[in-house]
DNA sequence: GACCAGGCACATC
DNA sequence: GATGTGCATGGT
């Protein structure tokens, strides 16, 4: 695909998107730390089922940078059992927690005087921390301009003929990139409305792309 | 009962 | 560097 039409499709389905779907609302949390938590928890895991664990530490009245620091990581683990992983995911977390006290001094919004390029490399430093989860950290998190790019993203760009099946993640996020104006505003509804489209329509092994909005 | 869900690290070749 | 595997719950 040529780099001009590149870049007036990706705007063009963007447009489409927002117009069938509307704004997202992304993230569905009320903090940033909660964002943090809830971007661990939800790596290969269904959204629903990371409310539920949110619910439970809220209701334990620990979903706060010094009480999960605190907590033990398999009191951690019963409380988010939902999530699937629950083991591995507790110690991503504590893990995490550990970084934003040695650097941040346990304060989310510390991080945000930060470049985005430094944070990002921090994060990727961080062992359970990948790129989209630490994409998804800086985008909805800490409002820095890095589009996330998650399973739906990818097949859908895939099947839409701009990526090769065999794309790296940073192939698919320089697509976005170098292509779409760097607002974090946009970065943020665009993925969300392309995670709404691949759960409607985009399925692994069910492409419903008959009654697609991009069509 | 199979398939899927807003991944990542690590072992092995 | 690429390929395979463990991690595990809950909804459809």
């Amino acid at each position: 695909m040529r780099k001009a039409s590149q870049k007036k499709k990706l705007n063009s389905i963007y447009l489409k998107l927002f117009a069938s779907f509307g704004p997202q609302h992304w993230w569905p949390a009320k903090t940033p730390f909660e964002v943090m938590v809830g971007a661990i928890l939800t790596q290969n895991t269904n959204w629903a089922n990371v409310e539920k664990a949110i619910a439970q530490l809220k209701q334990h009245k620990v979903l706060a940078p010094k009480r999960i620091y605190h907590l033990s990581t398999s009191k951690l683990a019963r409380l988010i059992k939902s999530v699937g992983y629950y083991n591995i995911k507790a110690k991503r977390l504590k893990t995490f927690l550990k970084f934003l006290f040695d650097h941040y001094k346990g304060q989310p919004e510390k991080m945000s005087r930060v470049s985005g390029q430094k944070l990002r490399l921090e994060l990727l430093s961080i062992n359970g921390i990948g790129p989209e989860t630490a994409d998804s950290i800086l985008l909805y998190a800490l409002q820095k301009p890095l589009f996330v790019i998650d399973a739906y993203t990818r097949r859908i760009m895939v099947r839409h003929g701009f990526i090769a099946e065999d794309s790296s993640y940073q192939d698919v996020q320089n697509l976005f990139m170098q292509n779409l104006k760097k607002e974090v505003k946009l970065f943020n509804e665009y993925h969300a409305l392309l995670v709404r489209l691949g759960k409607e329509f985009c399925l692994k092994r069910r492409p419903l792309c008959k009654r697609c909005p991009l069509k």
